[in-house]
DNA sequence: TTACTTGCCGAAACCGGTTTCGGGTGAAAC
DNA sequence: GTTTCACCCGAAACCGGTTTCGGCAAGTAA
């Protein structure tokens, strides 16, 4: 035992590290056989496994995961690329999100390297660095576009990767997903029972292939409650509080204004909260609104915003396990999967107050009082 | 230039990627030379510096990262492990931080390695393993307590880092740092130039070390305006807006309320605009405002919440700069920088409309026809 | 007894870099 | 014409692991 002594001793002092080679001389054993001993090579004896487990627990050997990749090619490391120009309306998520991630990653050893991008380009650029440096063994994709450009890069790197979302080209593709469709479709389907027949729609950026996946969803809701779409009724492009305000005046300067509206997007539904406001509209009331997110800003909201909650967190775990599972060979296929969201009613909706003509109505006067200043 | 073609067409068929050797045969150097003159060397002629450099990038060479780190214990990549238990009111300043951090680490060739813990013990074991496996090379601390058990980690083990605010004991810390308490100084010197002489003040955390320097600007700014400080309008433990609200009606059940409230955190002083609207207080007009923070949420309150805000993708640059710099042998005692937050006015302060009595009695009246219905 | 497996481990190559050491060359100094 | 000394580069060790290969010993079949 004074060899182990020393080593301990040694590793105090000049603060070296515990080699693999260090175990294998405290046990009279080489290096390789430590290693297969380790990664449970089927040619040691199970006697010597045991040995081998146990001295390199007590002398606190870590093996280092860079040593290890040069030979294995594997960095033991998750990239997540985030792109935050526009809107960034998944900042709320991004905590829970990462700790979903780091939660399983971490649970195998395994790392989560972050970058950020403020562009389309630049993401790619990113990525293609993480990926010649070998910094990563694949990537988590967020925010899913209609014609992703990452997943051509990664497929013709033949890089692992899994989608947060889903995507026009499936080949290759694994992806765990929310299905907001059938959300909107509830969403309809709950409005519509409360009464109302005029209800609008008002979509997220044209680029993501989740909202080409809700406007269905909508009109699927629409479909089953036996009304007709009106296109006047159904806009898009609103992903912040600024634009969803923009389409909520528009809405309501509409000949025959809805009397509820489903927002893809709960920071574009709190806009409306604001146009409502300024017409002298009560939520809930007036105007019933639906939102899609579950953003902590919709519960200070006045009337709290119901919505459909999405449980980032889980969401994280659920990609971290299935690209940890893709690197070590899984085929994308197997990889697929969507679950529900939660819908969370906080009151923002009710039965209509008023018909479309009658809002249409208050609105109109309420337009000609608020002009006279001017 | 045939072996140059020949290079290509491997890497391509079977996606090996150009290492050194395959740099130093097109050039008929060996590896060691190249390496020195990728890596300026002196005892390299410049002519073949350049030589190597023009093939390098020409072959597509990437020096593989944990190839290198083998050797000279660098893994190139900084630490961040985020602890998100509590309040999680830094969520919205996540993604700008790490945008700061990743921008610099970027241009260096560096990477971001995150991580997430919920609890203190999570984090630190967190940081060992971390550490223990050589994945960072340095870390940044968020959130510094007056006293930071990661400190003390970090020194033990020799580790490099960073504080993103500063600590009690300074020993071999580096940090950089918002001087809040100067804001706080400023937003009492700013309501008594408004007329208010009954300044409250809220503040956050105990544990936290700015906590401890925002009450000291709070104090700094009543003396130097001349007010003396009243202990019941000082309260703590205000970081999310139901503490706030709860802050706010107990400042406003008091005797003598206040007519302006700093608080040492922008979450909490939305909660404020809650209690005001249930007492049927307007912000501003009957009570003033401060925060401090500069989160967006505060531009959608009504009216919207003045505060300091503060560059967090600003701060995530320095920081990362900082860091980088103490691993390459910076002494941590040159590593030390403070920068003033920007107070921005968006109208929730103002002149008192009504005196503390006035006030009193307008929230006793109140009270009791509230209390009728009981 | 001999031959052939099988189980188990040592030896050594290898991964892709970095770093030390030493020697050859040419110019300057004597 | 030597000697000295930069200047440059090759050779090889090294970093800490993994993986291949081969051989020894014991067990089994012939």
């Amino acid at each position: 035992m004074s060899s182990l002594d020393f080593q301990r001793a040694t590793a105090n002092r000049r603060r070296r590290r515990v080699t693999i080679a260090d175990v294998a001389a405290e046990l009279g054993l080489t290096k390789g056989t430590v290693s297969r001993a380790l990664n449970d090579y089927p040619d040691i004896a199970p006697t010597t496994r045991q040995r081998v487990r146990r001295v390199a627990r007590t002398l606190g050997y870590r093996p280092l995961s860079h040593a290890q990749a040069i030979k294995t090619g594997r960095a033991r490391s998750l990239g997540l690329v985030i792109q935050l120009s526009e809107h960034d309306a998944h900042r709320p998520f991004l905590a829970g999100f990462l700790a979903g991630i780091s939660f399983v990653a971490s649970s195998e050893s395994w790392t989560l390297t972050v970058a950020t991008a403020d562009s389309d380009a630049a993401t790619l650029s990113t990525m293609r660095r993480l990926i010649d440096e070998h910094k990563v063994d694949g990537f988590i994709l967020p925010r899913t576009l209609i014609d992703d450009p990452r997943s051509a890069l990664l497929r013709e790197q033949e890089v692992p990767f899994v989608m947060f979302g889903r995507t026009r080209d499936t080949t290759g593709c694994a992806w765990h997903d929310i299905r907001s469709e059938d959300s909107m479709a509830d969403a309809v389907h709950r409005l519509a029972a409360l009464g109302h027949r005029r209800i609008a729609f008002v979509n997220g950026g044209a680029r993501y292939q989740y909202s080409r996946l809700r406007l269905d969803g909508f009109r699927r809701g629409l479909a089953r409650a036996g009304i007709d779409e009106d296109p006047d009724l159904v806009l898009s492009g609103a992903l912040a509080p600024e634009a969803g305000e923009a389409a909520g005046e528009s809405l309501l300067a509409l000949p025959r204004p809805p009397t509820a509206v489903v927002f893809a997007v709960d920071s574009a539904a709190l806009g409306l909260y604001r146009a409502a406001r300024r017409h002298g509209l009560r939520i809930a009331r007036h105007l019933s609104v639906i939102g899609y997110d579950g953003i902590p800003d919709g519960s200070h909201a006045d009337p709290p915003l119901s919505t459909y909650a999405v449980d980032v967190r889980k969401a994280g775990e659920r990609l971290a396990r299935m690209l940890i599972d893709r690197i070590r060979g899984a085929e994308p296929e197997s990889l697929r999967e969507t679950v529900p969201a939660r819908f969370v009613d906080r009151g923002s909706i009710g039965p209509p107050e008023l018909g479309t003509d009658d809002l249409a109505r208050l609105l109109g006067s309420g337009r000609a009082i608020r002009q006279q200043p001017n």
